[in-house]
DNA sequence: CTCACACCTCAACCTAGGTTGAGGTCAAGC
DNA sequence: GCTTGACCTCAACCTAGGTTGAGGTGTGAG
C-alpha cells in the first residue's frame, strides 16, 4: 500500500485518522482552518508530527465542552510555536475550559431550578416566567441572530424523537 | 397604522413579536415549520390567538434547554388539539425537559471532573484521556458524520460528555 | 503490466435556525 | 391623492462543522 511506510513518528493522514478517530475529511478541514498542520512527502501526501494527536485530542475535548472551533484555534495559537508543547502547556489550556464548564454547569442548574419553579406554577408566561427571561435578560438584544443564552445555545444532547 | 386595531385577544404578527421578543421573521419561520399557526384577516394579514404566546414561551424555554425545533414541534403536537391547552398540559411538557436537563447537567459534571483529572496529569492522550474517550466509548463508530457525543454534539451549551 | 488502494484537490452539498432583501399590497392620516 | 408603516411572499443568504463526490496521482504487490 502506498504511504504505509512508517518513519519515526511521522504519520499519514489515514494513520492519524485511525488513531484519533477523526475522519480524514475533518483532518483536511482542520488543516484548512489552521487548527493543525502537516508537511508533504515526495508524493505530495500529508505527513503529521507527534503533537498532532495531542492537538486533535485537545480539539475534541474542547468541542465536548462546547467551544467553537474558532475559539479553539485561538487557544492553540497560544501554544509555544518553536518548541514542542509540554504537558504543562496543555494543562494550562485545559484549565481554561474548566472555567467555562463551571459556568455552563452553573447556568444549566439555574435553568433547571427555574424550570422546576415554572412547572410548579405551569405559567410559561413571558411576563413572569424565569425560564423565558433567564437572568434578568430580556429579549432586547438588537438585530442579528438571536442567541438565547450568552453562550451560543445550539440544539443538542438529544436522542429520542 | 394598518392592522393596529385590537380585537379581543387577536394579535398581529408585529404585536406578537413585541410581546414575545421573537422576531417577525422567526414567527414566519415557525409557522412554516408548523410550530405555531395563525389565521388571516380580510387584508391577508396573520392573526394570532391567545395560546400563541404560550407556545412561543415554550419554544424559547425548550431551546434554552437545548432541544432542537423538530423535537419541540413533536412535543407541541401532543398538546390537545381541540381545546385550549391548560396549565397542566404545559407543565407536563415542561417536566419532560427537566429530565433532559438533569441528564445534561450530570454529563457536564462528569466532563468537568474528567477534565480536572486530565489537567492533573496533563495527558490529553487518545489512549488514556477520560475526556477524549468519555464513557468508555472509543472512536469506532463507523462511517457517516462523526458525532463526538452519542447525542448530536454541537458546539455549545450542551454537549455534555 | 495491471490492479487496488491510499492519497490528492476542488467544488458542491448538508442541517439548523433563522435573516435579508426585493417587489408588492393594504389602510390610515394629512 | 400621496405618503407612511405594517404587512405579505418568495428566494437567496448566513454560520458551523464538516461530508460527498468527481477526477486525477502515486505506489507497492502479484
Amino acid at each position: 500500500m502506498a504511504g504505509t511506510k512508517t518513519t519515526f513518528h511521522e504519520w499519514s493522514v489515514g494513520q492519524v485518522a485511525d488513531r484519533s478517530g477523526v475522519t480524514i475529511s475533518a483532518l483536511h478541514f482542520y488543516e484548512r482552518e489552521g487548527l493543525i498542520s502537516s508537511w508533504r512527502n515526495d508524493g505530495n501526501q500529508r505527513r503529521y508530527g507527534r503533537d498532532t494527536l495531542r492537538r486533535l485530542a485537545f480539539i475534541r475535548a474542547s468541542q465536548l465542552v462546547g467551544i467553537p472551533l474558532a475559539t479553539i484555534k485561538a487557544a492553540l495559537e497560544d501554544l509555544p510555536n518553536q518548541r514542542t508543547p509540554r504537558e504543562a502547556d496543555w494543562a494550562r489550556l485545559s484549565s481554561l475550559w474548566k472555567k467555562r464548564l463551571d459556568l455552563q454547569i452553573e447556568q444549566l442548574i439555574r435553568l433547571r431550578d427555574d424550570l422546576t419553579t415554572c412547572i410548579g406554577c405551569g405559567c410559561l408566561s413571558f411576563k413572569r416566567c424565569l425560564l423565558v427571561n433567564p437572568g434578568d435578560q430580556l429579549a432586547t438584544e438588537g438585530p442579528g441572530p438571536r442567541r438565547l443564552l450568552p453562550g451560543t445555545p445550539r440544539p443538542d444532547l438529544d436522542e429520542a424523537e
